[in-house]
DNA sequence: CCGCTAATTAACATTCGTGTTAATTAGCGC
DNA sequence: GCGCTAATTAACACGAATGTTAATTAGCGG
């Protein structure tokens, strides 16, 4: 569940979508046009994204909508703090060790 | 700088490396048999988590000490709850859109 | 159903990542 | 320098990721 996440941040794309899905929610024509991609280009990252949770998508008509998923989003951050031994709050690890 | 760390902890062995060496400092030997990957392969996956910065070598004798380089781990969790609207701090994004 | 717009999926070429074994560098003790 | 251990780099094979254009699905309005 933080397993893709990474992979799916690991292209800087895919991070500039989750930039502006920060500010709201869009379609993917909109996204697409914030892009020199192609727009099956985009719409392929989005669909990473959305595998691996970032990010929602919901049909609205002939558009479809993106929003992003903060929860898998917190629980990344949880994890790379979770790396320097600072508890989020999960108690899933306990280790202290010198 | 926050680029590659992305894609750096997208592969899980590359983690568990992290994992380990937050407990502490560890050799590449230590390392090596911790997985059951071949020595080579987890050396290169070493050198993979130095480039992005998220590790530090230091030579000691014959055995190359590895540890942790927490800040750039914290950078990476700013730059992850930055992407959900939360500041943390390094002021460097201002934006509240509905 | 037809035409139109929105968006994804398919197919393809190319580049990047991963893992292995073999070869190489680095330091230490004799 | 020789031999030994520690670790990386080189070379190679192979599967995964990326980007493009062409084809396809989905919804809406006439």
């Amino acid at each position: 569940m933080t397993n893709n996440v990474f992979s799916a941040l690991g292209h800087p794309l895919r991070r500039q979508v989750m930039d502006l899905l920060r500010k709201g929610p869009r379609t993917s024509g909109e996204l697409a046009e914030a892009f020199e991609a192609s727009w099956p280009t985009v719409s392929r990252h989005l669909a990473v994204l959305k595998d691996a949770d970032l990010i929602t998508a919901e049909r609205q008509g002939t558009s479809i909508i993106y929003r992003a998923n903060t929860s898998v989003i917190e629980d990344a951050a949880a994890a790379l703090l979770a790396m320097i031994g600072r508890d989020t709050g999960d108690d899933d690890l306990k280790e202290a060790a010198e």
